[in-house]
DNA sequence: AAATACCTAACAACTGTTAGTTAGGCTGAG
DNA sequence: CTCAGCCTAACTAACAGTTGTTAGGTATTT
């Protein structure tokens, strides 16, 4: 009778995703998902164990996917003020594309707990973390790269959180929701600062 | 019989400000939110209509607060470049020490809807978005306001919302998390970005 | 025959909310 | 001053709906 699906597993997952990212893990039932994957609510528990284990499944698969994708810049042979600048623009490129992932991101800083956490900190962005480190070391040696790259993460991050938001504050034109203006404004501003003392 | 409460509805605002920060609406019952307040369930009614008033209640009286509290470093009258200064290390004073307001504002931006985002933006945030726009473009005249504004909220707010994350990466040290030292390398990071070529 | 992937039906717990009641304090009339 | 009537601020009890989850049954495939 299922013609198009042939691994109902994934499909939850990428239901899931989507679900959880929208409006988080208590205002998503399981008959929700259950309805938009097109199966009764008991057959989710033939999959997973339960609600909280295929909440873990979800952020696992969105998450190790994306540090992949960056790794990719981060290990081009590039003088390092470049290869900031196209790790700065590929980060808001895929910041912008991946909504599902940036929300649950936010969600997981807010509600992750401490195991959750440490799991995402050394599983998934470590690698990325520290590579950027070493990149802004190269830049400023002086620097403390912890610092560094957290800013780094704020300014394009937030700029994303922030864009149903941004809309109703003055000054808004519709370049700012663009990936390169965003990239662009960062990069400058990482680069020079406010002052752009050229 | 009940000695110290003379305002019961202030001490409900007050709970439901700290209890929906920590956990987010949907996770809060008004029976949490009454057991706390150390009443029946049913008498909230009395106080208010239904849980969605009582949220915007709290969120209303969480915001404008801080508003109030920032104006102040704003309307000194200071060089453009250590009023910034003043401003960041205010911002990120009162982030530090305010943790529901943090985290309220971090969920509406995740789930505020359309009217709740533009009410805030409008009646509590335009002001000071405003005033700080001023200053940056003191700073440097040719840049853009309102992107520029943002940028520096990010790198204030941002540091704060992943507080929690930062100690599992590397790098870490205890320093990380002290207003001071975030505050100085926001503002550092603003005037000269991140070669530190004084 | 066994395993897979789904189903129906129901459970207990919890949800926001309401109707109706009660106890205490204040006010104005007798 | 007293007492009826009203307001305030709480209460008890219950409602209907939703929640995560489970036990047990049923087709289809291997």
């Amino acid at each position: 009778m299922n013609v198009i699906k042939e691994n109902t597993r994934q499909t939850i997952i990428d239901i899931s995703i989507k679900l959880f990212a929208q409006s988080g893990y208590a205002n998503v039932s399981v008959r929700d998902i259950a309805k938009e994957v097109g199966i009764k609510p008991a057959s989710l528990y033939y999959h997973f164990d339960n609600k909280q284990t295929l909440y873990l499944a979800s952020i696992k698969e969105s998450f190790s996917l994306k540090a992949s994708v960056i790794a990719e810049v981060l290990n081009r042979q590039e003088p390092a003020e470049l290869k900031l600048k196209h790790y700065v623009y590929k980060l808001t490129e895929l910041a912008s594309e991946d909504e599902p992932f940036c929300r649950l991101m936010q969600r997981e800083m807010l509600d992750g707990d401490e195991q959750r956490l440490k799991y995402l900190a050394e599983k998934v962005f470590q690698e990325q973390f520290d590579a950027v480190g070493d990149l802004v070391k190269e830049i400023d040696p002086q620097c403390d790269p912890h610092m560094s790259v957290i800013s780094i993460l704020s300014l394009v991050l937030y700029h994303m959180e922030t864009r149903p938001f941004q809309m109703f504050l003055s000054g808004y034109k519709k370049e700012h929701n663009q990936v390169d203006f965003i990239a662009e404004h960062v990069f400058k501003l990482l680069m020079n600062g406010l002052p752009e003392s050229k």
